[in-house]
DNA sequence: AATCTTTCTGCAAATCTTCGCAAGAGCGAT
DNA sequence: ATCGCTCTTGCGAAGATTTGCAGAAAGATT
């Protein structure tokens, strides 16, 4: 269990400093599962060093994004951080209606990136890909709901989402 | 010239109301080009309607946003809107570091939609997909600093950014 | 046109996120 | 171990965006 070597490792190389803020946003969000928000991984981190400040957290977690050791996913406009398992590569699809994450593989997003590449000389970041949409119950559930145009501005009806987030629909296969 | 009855129309067929408010919005969106900022657009329509609250144009173009009027650009992360002009789609490319966006025609994006529909379910929304990434002259400028790893830190060299938009390309102060 | 019901808007307060700055902490040189 | 040069952090404040609420306005009804 000596990750440690790894963060302080990717800091050096890209020499920024090592300090205990950024080992501790590093180590509380490996130990929490999933995409975790901001104030999660602040409250975490607090456990163990209480004075830590949550614009500290901001800026860490933004730091350790940019050095691909977290992935940041925007889900439903909150800043959401994940661990960055190497070669767990996956985007992510975030249901506009239940607000349910979805993990794609990137077998269909390195497409992408090569053919933009090439296209325009523009050079895709996977990492921080958030796409939304309509995930395959909501899209259902809207089909049937195609009688009275209702319409009742009402946002999502926020589906039972389950409590761990992210239930994996994806392409199954996970690198 | 009568878009209103566009407007006018889509908002009734969804059972929403009219008002000057959600007119007004979608007219000074459609006055000005490009990616506006919600605070731009705010200025725009105050000069007609001096009391309409900034709530309020967030709360409209979200909603003429959903009703696919609108289209929602997110920018270093600040929202920004541009005219959803029909037939007109695109999916957006957010250079990282300039801050620069680049429009990217949807015969790419199409087949990304079509094989995550059939292999996970999920329909994706091109309409707010932004994208990020490096666009092709910042990519070559990291590339020539290529040298000692110093990481400068330095603050990004701030490209022309083409006309009119935002003069707001903060990436942030980064740490 | 007056009335009624429901949706919208303006206002203010709450959240989320970033920023500026002075004090504090790494890390290489002494 | 100390010094010094920078990078970082904590803190307060500002910026961005959302939300709750009560009054104002839209659209249906009479």
């Amino acid at each position: 269990m000596q990750h440690q070597s790894d963060t302080t490792e990717a800091l050096h190389a890209t020499g920024h400093r090592v300090t205990i803020q950024r080992v501790a946003v590093l180590d509380a969000i490996r130990e929490m599962e999933g995409h975790v928000a901001v104030d999660q991984v602040a409250a975490k981190v607090r456990e163990k060093h209480p004075q830590m400040d949550l614009a500290t957290v901001y800026r860490t977690a933004g730091l350790l994004s940019r050095l691909h050791l977290l992935n940041e996913v925007s889900i439903g406009g909150v800043s959401h951080y994940e661990y960055a398992a190497p070669g767990k590569r996956h985007g992510h699809l975030v249901c506009e209606h239940c607000g349910r994450t979805i993990h794609a593989s990137t077998t269909h997003l390195d497409e992408l990136r090569e053919e933009l590449l090439r296209d325009t000389g523009f050079e895709l970041h996977l990492e921080h890909l958030t796409m939304s949409g309509l995930c395959r119950d909501c899209r259902r559930d809207e089909e049937h709901s195609h009688s009275g145009h209702t319409h009742s501005q009402a946002q999502h009806h926020e589906h039972p989402m389950a409590s761990g987030h992210s239930s994996n629909a994806s392409t199954g296969g996970q690198q």
